[in-house]
DNA sequence: TCTAAAATACTAACAGTGTTAGTTTTGGAA
DNA sequence: TTCCAAAACTAACACTGTTAGTATTTTAGA
């Protein structure tokens, strides 16, 4: 049959068109096939397995959310580099919902790549508080508060469960980065502007 | 055919305890159909869908969830409420993972009962900030916060995205929930234990 | 108590999923 | 031009949830 052409790098492309396009859940090998004008078995000719596939695609969105948390912080120092990291982690998982999902349903366990493409994620956020006087310890901790906050303020969004409780979105947020920033300086963290 | 005398509740059990025993991702209405010695269609009769099912564990797991969480709080006030609560979210988080994850997948928003279970969720963090004085608005907003912190962090450390730094877990932990209390008696949120 | 109705379990099948083995076609390099 | 490896194919397997239609068993009413 006319040869498609096809590569590992279209497969995984075209994949993630149809991920953000229709939601991860409607998503199978069989359309992408579809897509791609070739039945389901030839996929394997460039991809392992779904499972494969799927790593891929979150390297692809980390990556993406990568450098748009490192345009975010861009010149900015401080306070106002940790709140532009912040809120472009926020705008990211919210412009992007499908291919936020794809990113936190990476076992981030199973091989090397992807304990790298986990401090892909931790990088930008490690930059954002370069400004503060603060010992690697403190930061990786502080680190991993920024991202339970932001991850946990995303997904129970997208899931739903903020709602019904008539006070805005954004101030609950803002709240939230600001207990952030006061932990920056807090006298136990040791930090200083 | 010998009747099983299979009732919607025991199906919803010994599903919840496939469940905790074998994953969340080994679990289907088939294996279910074996352990319950009937065959898959049979199901139907108790539940609607595998949704419907999933639903109702979804329902079973915020039960047990809570009663952890009021357990926890009782006879306690101020920040030592507070601390007991979150500690009580996460070690449910811990100790009923495949639990936990069916919580965090039901999309909220569907029906009416999902939003009231959404509420039970809701209703012990609120009584452990009983005896701070706060407007209801400004404990909505710390509701969420705090969920959104014990939340990130149960599912990120559950994901591996925490491993390969050899900084304490528990330290992260500890730190996040002290940002939360300066949250709490900060001059913006008008507080005071 | 006997009968009608409702509940329960069944068989058989469908459409969907990922995946593999084996086969044919194709494009480019020797 | 031949030859080989890559890429596409066909056909099938095992699994998923789900439905329609058919027995059987239990329950409720006359």
């Amino acid at each position: 049959m006319p040869r498609q052409g096809l590569t590992r790098r279209a497969v995984v492309e075209t994949a993630v068109q149809m991920i953000e396009a229709n939601g991860l859940d409607r998503f199978s090998l069989r359309e992408l096939a579809r897509t791609l004008q070739v039945k389901p078995a030839s996929l394997y000719n460039h991809v392992n397995s779904a499972d494969d596939l799927h790593t891929e695609i979150g390297y692809y969105a980390i990556a993406r959310m990568k450098e748009a948390q490192l345009a975010a912080i861009d010149g900015k120092t401080g306070d106002e580099a940790v709140l532009a990291l912040a809120m472009a982690y926020y705008r990211f998982g919210k412009e992007h919902p499908e291919l936020y999902r794809v990113i936190l349903s990476l076992p981030m366990i199973r091989n090397d790549a992807l304990q790298t493409a986990a401090g892909d994620i931790v990088e930008p956020i490690m930059r954002a508080m370069d400004a503060y006087e603060l010992t690697l310890e403190q930061k990786m901790h502080l680190q991993r508060v920024l991202r339970s906050i932001l991850h946990g303020f995303l997904t129970q969004e997208a899931a739903g469960c903020f709602r019904h409780f008539p006070v805005e979105l954004s101030d609950s947020l803002q709240m939230a980065l600001r207990g952030f920033l006061l932990l920056l300086r807090s006298p136990e963290s040791g930090a200083r502007a």
